[in-house]
DNA sequence: GTCTATATAAAGATAGAC
DNA sequence: GTCTATCTTTATATAGAC
């Protein structure tokens, strides 16, 4: 029943009503109740946990799916490109402060660590293993990392009229131009 | 009167209230209607609109302020690091279609095309200049500009606390690695 | 587990005094 | 132009029947 995924990470914790979720689960909204006892923050904090540990899982797995760096990237686009937006922006801007106003401060820098955790750090690690094995030569591998992430996932911002080439065909555009730039001279 | 525009470009539509702004202006929620007699979806189309037009004026000027594709494009993220995020996942998947309900499609549609000309437009129209001159040579610039704006954009979801250099340093590595991964071989 | 009905609180909005 | 007071609607949440 937790289809409240696809509206909160898609939409946002204050854009989503518990009408929309429970519309969206084809029930009546106070039956959602009975399956979330502690309100909508509570529910939040589950359903943002999942899709964290969701997209580390996907992520470890792209990753371990292929051997270079190019390939690696391509599968982990590939994965980010096939769910609902992570954007880190508008979790940190307007969910988070949100969730700590309704439960407590601990409890939205959790959800903001998993996060970090979950994607940043396996990103970094990739490129840290293609520095090792010789593929890329770049001094500052975490903002690397956070900007691969950031210009995949801007990518979910592009309407479909608007799409010339496929989203993953962008997506390997950006990629080879990121590792590109990232080798010695 | 519009520090509106702070509170909306900052946390999005559906997470600011009347009275957020209000109390961000000093004033009474009700003083608020004499100066928005169209309502709270009126003032954000307002806003929304300054907002777009100022960051056009923003990086057009920093365009113009600099002569190579490196220093113009740091020039653009010096600009748009020292304003609020421009959200376009959020815009374009939570905003817009608030706004689109409150109000109509067309107006979120006018929005919508105000931010791709006042944003991506002219980063472009910096590639295919620089492409001219032949400081880069790549067959996809549409995506590459796309790209390095999501890229800088999302320096402002790094909370200061995890800064170990100042955005605008991390967006001029961007940058770099770009404009090389752009250069021919 | 789901519904109808209802309570409570918050948000958007208006009226009218000053 | 700003306030107090009030209205309406919407949202979160609970109670209790089925």
């Amino acid at each position: 029943m937790q289809a409240a995924e696809k509206l909160f990470v898609e939409r946002g914790y204050g854009a989503v009503t518990v009408k929309d979720i429970a519309k969206e689960a084809g029930i009546h909204h106070a039956s959602l109740y009975h399956h979330i006892p502690d309100g909508k923050a509570a529910l939040f904090v589950e359903v943002a946990t999942r899709n964290m540990k969701r997209h580390h899982e996907g992520i470890q797995q792209a990753i371990a799916g292929a051997d270079t760096l190019r390939e690696q990237l391509q599968g982990i686009a590939s994965w980010l490109l096939s769910e609902a937006p992570v954007d880190v922006v508008r979790f940190s801007k307007s969910d988070l402060p949100a969730i700590a106003q309704a439960t407590d401060q601990a409890t939205a820098d959790k959800i903001a660590s998993l996060m970090h955790e979950s994607t940043l750090l396996p990103m970094t690690h990739v490129l840290h293993m293609a520095q090792a094995k010789g593929e890329i030569d770049h001094p500052h591998l975490g903002n690397m990392a956070g900007a691969v992430f950031s210009a995949i996932e801007g990518l979910h911002s592009i309407p479909d009229q608007y799409l010339v080439s496929s989203r993953q065909a962008m997506a390997n555009q950006i990629i080879d131009v990121f590792i590109k730039g990232m080798q010695a001279d």
